[in-house]
DNA sequence: GTATAATGTGTATAAATATGCAAAATTGTG
DNA sequence: CACAATTTTGCATATTTATACACATTATAC
């Protein structure tokens, strides 16, 4: 549910200016998703969705350029490719497809930007590195949930 | 003194992860700026800042790209500020005329931001920090032509 | 299955932010 | 200079947003 409300959001606040998490809510119980404005805050949180001034003075919910681009339907895509996801120390090395490295990093990045100290990739191998073995290990476990086939 | 506290604020949030905006208040105070927090809001606006979600699930006070790239017409203004760029390992050292280097580090660290692990500066000296030799060669390559006097 | 842990949510409320209004400061005009 | 017009600001407060806590739901292990 979690993550179809969020899918909605994102749709919502590209289509329309949305001023309030009021609002927000409203417009989402309007699309069929019933939640309250605690619960529309956290999501914005997680979603790193944020408040800006526009310039008639009022102000608008929007989102950063990266999560424009990300499109959680290519990831879906993506997930075909990968093949492995371990942990090491506090870097996460995924195995991927030979040749998808490059691809599949390049959407993760757009993703996971603000989360990771940076990617590399190779061939058919990508590298993440997080500040410590700690965050490695959480943003691995969001990585297999992610790309987990259903 | 309202655009000079607003360089200021730009100046706070690029140094520091500012996340209310009484803190914010604060710290322009200590900076020689006192004004209330109903003003604060109100530049924000104007700034066009916004609050961010982190990772580490608080907030900060980010600016938008747009707003970077204007802080860029400053490094053009710093350019004579700075005598000299060397690479160290993965570590780059800038020497700044006295009591420059702080000025310097706050604009190019709102520039660079997202690709430096850190930045450091004392007095006429700033440290910044890479991942690796590699890439502390390439952002002193980067560094060198965009003070390089024309 | 049942038990246990982890995640998600609503309620109520605390915390943070925006704004109407009046006063103060600044700017423009003669 | 005086005086009007404009802009900026603080105060008080309304509005908006975030979160502690308890309960519900879902996933995981046995």
């Amino acid at each position: 549910m979690k993550q179809k409300r969020q899918q909605s959001i994102l749709k919502i606040i590209s289509e329309r200016d949305v001023k309030t998490q009021e609002e927000l809510t409203k417009r989402l119980s309007e699309a069929g998703f019933v939640a309250t404005q605690a619960t529309v805050s956290r999501d914005i949180k997680e979603l790193g969705i944020f408040k800006l001034a526009l310039s008639d003075g009022t102000y608008k919910y929007a989102i950063t350029q990266e999560e424009k681009r990300e499109n959680k339907e290519d990831l879906k895509l993506f997930s075909k490719s990968i093949l492995s996801i371990k942990c090491a120390l506090h870097t996460i090395v995924i195995k991927t497809g030979s040749g998808m490295a490059n691809a599949v990093a390049a959407t993760l990045d757009a993703v996971l930007n603000h989360e990771v100290l940076g990617t590399i990739a190779g061939d058919d191998t990508i590298l993440i590195i997080m500040e410590s073995p700690e965050q490695a290990e959480k943003m691995a476990a969001r990585l297999y949930k992610m790309f987990r086939k259903e």
